[in-house]
DNA sequence: CTATGATCATCC
DNA sequence: GGATGATCATAG
């Protein structure tokens, strides 16, 4: 598996802005559609196999570590709006529980991230512009207060009412939701809100 | 089974 | 029509 870092990642990636992911995801054998069913990650998982880069974060040679995320656009009204919610990373009880937000493998992803967005058009995402590619560093921000908060919210449901308390509706920025293979698993995992995603991506205003 | 890549489906 | 809960494919 190769290195790279964020910045080689970077302008690769901003080099591809225009290119239909659904075409790079067909020449490197990406499943898309399978008996009839729709690999949701098939995008990031084709971002991520043109970088040549393993399936989650990887760690360059200089030690930098980093997160690639990518999130659906639809157009609306003429400008384009993040359609979903992004999901960063599960919750584990017991690891929230005893770290501190600092130490939280929800800040360590969100300090050093790569978003990209992509053109959604219909169902059969027959065609899949990459439209836009930014990077995002979390502790350079001011949106490490409120998400410090967010985190210690469910630090504190956990705790006081147990791990089956988290709901949706929790978190400014960023929500505690069901994610998982379904069929009666009840993990969860940090997703972060979409007007949250549609500031750190560039395509809206900081409040 | 857990985590990765996320988006689908349903409820209000 | 947006927010919350449920689910798909794949790797290790």
């Amino acid at each position: 598996m190769k290195n790279i870092t964020r910045f080689e990642a970077t302008q690769l990636l901003q080099r591809l802005i225009g290119q239909d992911l659904r075409k790079l995801a067909d020449e490197r054998n990406i499943t898309v559609f399978k008996n009839g069913k729709f690999n949701k990650g098939w995008a990031g998982l084709t971002l991520e196999k043109v970088l040549g880069i393993g399936n989650n974060c990887i760690q360059a040679s200089n030690g930098d570590f980093w997160e690639l995320k990518l999130v659906p656009l639809v157009k609306k009204n003429g400008i384009w709006k993040v359609k979903e919610t992004m999901a960063i990373t599960m919750i584990n009880p017991d690891d929230v529980l005893e770290k501190p937000f600092e130490k939280s493998h929800l800040c360590d992803k969100m300090k050093k991230m790569i978003i990209c967005g992509r053109e959604r058009l219909n169902d059969k995402e027959s065609s899949s512009k990459l439209l836009y590619v930014n990077s995002f560093d979390l502790l350079t921000t001011n949106f490490w207060k409120q998400i410090k908060e967010d985190y210690e919210l469910v630090q504190q449901t956990i705790k006081m009412e147990g791990f089956d308390a988290l709901t949706g509706s929790m978190g400014r920025y960023i929500q505690p939701r069901t994610k998982g293979l379904g069929h009666g698993s009840n993990t969860r995992a940090f997703y972060a809100r979409v007007p949250f995603v549609e500031t750190i991506l560039g395509i809206r205003e900081v409040e």
